[in-house]
DNA sequence: CCAAAAGTGTTGAAACTACACCCATGG
DNA sequence: CCATGGGTGTAGTTTCAACACTTTTGG
């Protein structure tokens, strides 16, 4: 049994102000479901690696080369109906808003609210599932947390991706002290600006610093 | 591009006896790497979902269709260089040694301890190595254990199973402590028996408990 | 001086670590 | 009665949860 090979990507970016966590969507041009949102993706080409046409779609879709991005799971479905079979990969990327290009808009491609997701074709939309059920997983050991957040964020940034991901209040004085222990995330002489209430001092993930706590 | 999809099982159990924790290699009949030893699999037939094959592929080895088995990882290389490529997505599962079927001796299939695996043809040794890395982390929030210990067990069973994994020694009673506190370990009014000392009570994992305390 | 979010400490409860001896069985 | 592994409790330390007020800034 011969089958293509398609690569989907579950592509996530937060939106720091408006506390959103969101998913980057295309209006696919070409049938079957052609008008309808879908993830981006494609076809693995010749021989390359699946990460490597992950990137690739990633690339078109952000600019980005050198995001955070990691394979999901492996997908049979598709049309059992086809002669030609089509498999999928899907991987998910966690991206900076921040470091993304603009949107493409002869694509017509959006980030949407993962609250507020429009019906998605194929089995997109339990990708989509799939791949936060991961993250809520994979977020209690590793600091994913970091490459959404842009470079320089403050401590109630982090608190507040938390909440929104886990769509639950944290206890502030609690949850800053947790911060504090860690040794990987680095106070800088530098301030929220142009808010007008008390500007929030500004952390950076010191990967350095990660890579020694990690390893004891 | 075309692709054929081999699904590979690493199949793991655990021999509470001797503490080896084991996985499944046959000794591989076609070319390439014909004689080599190898990871049982097969290709993916028809309209069949990954999974199925899987399970097709454990029931031929161990005779099982109940065991636990979930997704590793799908893997893109194999030869580059053939015109019609072989992708490969793996599959690990836990079996309880007392359940299994005898081995297939036409195929030549073994149970090797994982600290003395023979050379694997293929990647197979790194699907070896990512699937111990992935339970690694599972265990940590999932009961996989259940899977690989007999029905009726001691608690000292459970320990000498994370000790193998893990290499290192735990604490008795410390260790023991913490799993009497889990509603889903049911004790029994049973003991070892044959042996030349006290012995052990033994436990029983309870589904139904388990499910309630997960919920929570 | 008002509004809005940032920032800070203490106390009681629970969980974790380290650690040494007696028990039940078979031979 | 010996050897072997099964089984138990306590004390000190650390982590966790709950909780309310003051500070800084812009308008």
């Amino acid at each position: 049994m011969n089958f293509h090979i398609a690569i989907d990507c579950v592509i996530l970016a937060y939106e720091a102000p408006s506390q959103k966590l969101m998913v980057l969507v295309i209006k696919r041009d070409k049938e079957p479901f052609a008008g309808n949102w879908v993830l981006p993706g494609g076809f693995v080409k010749n021989t390359e690696p699946f990460q490597q046409t992950a990137l690739r779609v990633l690339e078109k879709e952000t600019g980005l080369n050198n995001a955070f991005l990691q394979q999901l799971h492996a997908y049979s479905l598709t049309d059992p109906s086809e002669e030609n079979r089509i498999a999928s990969v899907a991987y998910y990327s966690l991206v900076k808003l921040e470091d993304t290009a603009p949107l493409n808009q002869s694509q017509q491609a959006r980030w949407v609210d993962l609250k507020n997701i429009p019906q998605l074709a194929f089995d997109h939309g339990q990708k989509v599932e799939d791949a936060i059920s991961r993250i809520k997983k994979e977020i209690q050991h590793e600091p994913l947390v970091y490459h959404l957040l842009p470079e320089k964020f403050s401590l109630n940034n982090v608190q507040s991706f938390y909440e929104s991901l886990f769509q639950k209040k944290l206890d502030n004085r609690n949850f800053r002290k947790q911060l504090k222990k860690l040794p990987y995330l680095e106070p800088l002489a530098e301030y929220e600006q142009d808010v007008s209430h008390r500007p929030a001092q500004l952390y950076r993930f010191n990967q350095e610093q990660y890579a020694i706590f990690h390893s004891l």
